[in-house]
DNA sequence: ATGGGGTATATTGTGCACAATCTATATATG
DNA sequence: CATATATAGATTGTGCACAATATACCCCAT
């Protein structure tokens, strides 16, 4: 679907409806915003839940491989692992082969989680009411730009 | 493009890869990223940048019709307008005819902001590299999830 | 006019997100 | 072996983003 301020019409550049960033910007916090109440009821936010996909796929992994898989840096997860450890999903220690490294693992009560996140895309998919055929394009149109973002990181 | 992934071939519904939030939040986060130092050459933020937008296509308005208009509440935009206050880009005075409602304005300063600010689309679209069309496809699959998300707000 | 209900903004507290910087450790190179 | 260089995390400081709450204010119906 392509609306009027789509052409290039010579209309002002800096018309918010012009700008690609702002409706992804919008589109992230408006995300957030619906996933807060489902993952608050596991004890997650939304950063947090991400972490505990990529350590479901596979643990233990270090800070870093973390990092790379979720492009954030040590800035941001070493707090929010701290919290994590704190409420008793994930444990951290130091790698004795590698002491700069610090291996983070899943406890017990971490993969017990998992079956009750299972259900977390189902109601989201529900709540909002999208076909799964519009969202798997839209997932990989944002997945392109990523990969653009990427190559310009 | 589809890729192996996106097909409904009973993979783990867990799968990063599977998640649409999660391209679409690091496609957010990674925006920003490549916004910061273009924006921090003219002293802006992001979000102060989208709140300069929204200004300069109207002023005075109120923090209520500027939360409207980028989705964002008090506690967000409280704090940033007095940050732009600080650096001396708009102006902030109690509406005399409402006197719970506060009325931003540009200043000068404000104002003269926007000729450079031009130039950022430009900067930004020619460091990505991506042609127009490929922009105007993604800005408008974004814009319709976002009117998904508003519709469930 | 007055009291009740809704509105506009501010405040507080928590949790990201990132740049810049620091420390400790590992590894390559002479 | 010694030292230079690179790497892994942690720390600090700034700025969002939001929920919950507080405060002041407008407006309407009695």
């Amino acid at each position: 679907m392509v609306v009027a301020e789509d052409r290039l019409e010579g209309g002002d550049p800096l018309d918010l409806d012009r700008q690609v960033c702002f409706p992804l910007y919008a589109a992230s916090n408006m995300l957030n915003r619906l996933y807060r109440p489902i993952l608050g009821d596991l004890g997650l936010t939304y950063p947090q839940y991400l972490t505990m996909l990529v350590l479901w796929k596979d643990a233990p992994q270090t800070v870093r491989s973390i990092g790379d898989m979720l492009h954030l840096d040590s800035g941001t997860l070493t707090p929010l692992l701290k919290r994590m450890e704190q409420s008793g999903l994930i444990s951290r220690t130091r790698d004795l082969d590698d002491e700069r490294r610090v291996l983070i693992d899943l406890t017990a009560k971490g993969r017990e989680l998992r079956s009750d996140a299972e259900k977390v895309p189902a109601i989201l998919s529900a709540e909002l009411g999208i076909d799964e055929a519009s969202i798997a394009h839209l997932r990989s149109q944002v997945r392109d730009l990523v990969a653009v973002l990427k190559a310009h990181a």
